[in-house]
DNA sequence: AAAAAAAGAATGAACGTTCATTTTTATTGT
DNA sequence: ACAATAAAAATGAACGTTCATTCTTTTTTT
């Protein structure tokens, strides 16, 4: 117990210092060697936790990703109406993005890059499902656009993503007004008329 | 005059297959080595033309940029009404990205990623003014929502990136009537009611 | 023939990974 | 309860490879 307990706490500081390194410097210019350092751990010892750089940096993603939905969907349930889960789902979302910002960066720069396999990215859409479930729920009820749910994610979801990457820039700060603006448009976007 | 045209087309080999390399691989895992050999150029060659790897991937990112934002405002002209310009400057960036796809996940991976300094990023922005001066026009005709400029780009043109991506992924195909979608979504998006 | 451009081989540093060893933890016999 | 011993976890140093960059030589251009 105390043992096994020991391991993940040495696992989750390896996690932790994969996302900061790899958000800072990008995957290429982060070598092992810093890893270890930062999570206070020999190079050898990454090896007993993971087979090499590629399933670290997989094991990551599909951590954080994981860590993302449950935040995403822990205040919604399938009962609630179209319109308020939604709106339940879309502001976890967002303070996701803004509160959780490495994880959240560290989520945009998997997604835009080559670094993590195929097989990872399939395994990370999978736990989106809820969202689109409600989508189609939504579509039934004559709520929701009927159009692909990449439009939807597109026009109401991934705006956040950029909202998140210009304020870590500090290009701006999104206050409780701008969110509201911002919800407003995602909601606008994706109901029908 | 015959031995810079050489140069220049050297270069825009080098140029052509940084964007290719960086896509498939990510910048992590593209070796001067292997962009020399696409190019048809020794590695020692690549060396008269830039200073660096890294000054390779910024000079890079600055040539697609550049081409990216000629692309979006060759049919514009600010005679143009605030409606009009926009459609027109909208339909452009949709056509550079679905059909440029190469050099616009290029830019994508560059910007939600370290590989690029701050510098070159900078450069880069300013490129973009003409938007940004139409959508203040907007606002003072009270034609466009006064919000940020941070928000409207949020809304109306980044969620094309994603589109982008999910097409490029094979996962949807965009045709023209989501294309009409899409404009509307981010026209609805900005203007105010 | 001089200068510029290009090439390929060479270099040194950095990296991912492994190996031999030590340290810590768990198990057993008394 | 306690040594003795086995197993597991962790380590630092070392290895082989790869890579960006440079050096020397050759080719091309002026």
């Amino acid at each position: 117990m105390a043992q096994l307990q020991k391991s993940i706490d040495k696992r989750n500081a390896l996690i932790k210092a994969t996302i900061e390194l790899v958000n800072n410097n990008g995957f290429h210019a982060t070598p092992m060697s810093k890893i270890a350092k930062m999570a206070n751990v020999s190079p050898a010892t990454i090896y007993l936790y993971f087979e090499n750089k590629q399933d670290l940096v997989n094991k990551t993603y599909i951590d954080v990703k994981t860590q993302y939905t449950h935040y995403a969907f822990d205040t919604y349930t399938d009962t609630m109406s179209v319109e308020q889960g939604f709106e339940v789902i879309w502001k976890r979302i967002a303070d996701f993005k803004l509160n959780e910002s490495e994880n959240a960066m560290f989520l945009a720069q998997c997604d835009n890059t080559p670094i993590i396999d195929e097989p990872s990215l399939q395994e990370g859409i999978k736990h989106l499902q809820p969202l689109l479930d409600l989508w189609e729920r939504g579509k039934q009820e004559g709520l929701i656009k009927d159009m692909s749910n990449y439009l939807l994610y597109a026009y109401a979801i991934n705006p956040l993503s950029f909202l998140m990457m210009a304020q870590k820039r500090g290009a701006f700060q999104l206050d409780r007004t701008q969110i509201e603006d911002a919800y407003q448009s995602a909601w606008n976007s994706i109901k029908s008329k």
